[in-house]
DNA sequence: CACCAGGCAAGTA
DNA sequence: TACTTGCATGGT
């Protein structure tokens, strides 16, 4: 499993090469980014975003002053808009309340006990936890999505019924714990997915993991 | 028209 | 615990 795992990266990464993610330009930014995206097309997240830096109010404190009726209205694009607003407010409310909006605070607390922390805010899933963990504040934890499964599945790497924690296990425990990596692979994993392996009409023919 | 996209929580049994 | 359902836009 660790050939596989570290052969499938390397495969993936001579093929697409480096992935740049999360594309962002700043840890609050993944973290809006992260809750929006939530069963959500990037490209309408991105639309999301845009529209509030483009009003400069991509900023935790009017984020979390505004209205509910105002935020849902300009993350429209991103859809579940009401939801969502509220689910970044509650996030809003905690990053404000225990670590007073600061990324170097919150990055000061340990791995386990901040995805514990994460995973009680109304809103915040296992997902956005540790997209949060990796892509904001660099923790080395692995993001499991649709797609990881997805091409693990394809590639008889794991059953049917695997969840979430079995999914992400075969990584932790196979890869080097590094965030670089899990950044990278994560990455390389949605590349592959959007590319080829989608539920319609996947291209299993061409996928450069074809034969792997 | 149907289906999908970088999920999550709440309700039900 | 294990299912089911609501949430909603925009692209194919």
């Amino acid at each position: 499993m660790k050939r596989k795992l570290n052969g499938f990266f390397q495969r993936l990464y001579s093929f697409f090469g480096k992935q740049y993610w999360w594309p962002a330009d700043s840890p609050f930014e993944v973290m809006v980014g992260a809750i929006l995206t939530q069963n959500t097309s990037w490209a309408n997240v991105e639309k999301a975003v845009l529209s509030l830096k483009n009003k400069k109010l991509l900023e935790p404190d009017k984020i979390l002053k505004m209205a509910p009726k105002k935020l849902a209205l300009l993350i429209k694009s991103a859809g579940y808009y009401n939801i969502k607003a509220k689910r970044l407010k509650n996030f809003l409310k905690f990053y404000f309340d225990n670590y007073n909006f600061s990324i170097k605070k919150i990055s000061q607390v340990n791995l386990k006990n901040l995805r514990k922390q994460l995973l009680t805010v109304n809103g915040i899933g296992r997902e956005t936890a540790d997209s949060i963990l990796l892509y904001a504040l660099n923790k080395p934890i692995f993001v499991v999505d649709s797609y990881t499964k997805r091409i693990l599945l394809r590639h008889g790497l794991v059953k049917e019924d695997a969840d979430y924690p079995g999914v992400q296990e075969i990584f932790m425990r196979n890869l080097k714990k590094d965030a670089g990596i899990f950044n990278e692979y994560h990455a390389l994993l949605v590349k592959l997915g959007k590319d080829y392996c989608h539920k319609k009409n996947p291209k299993c023919q061409e996928c450069p993991l074809h034969g792997q």
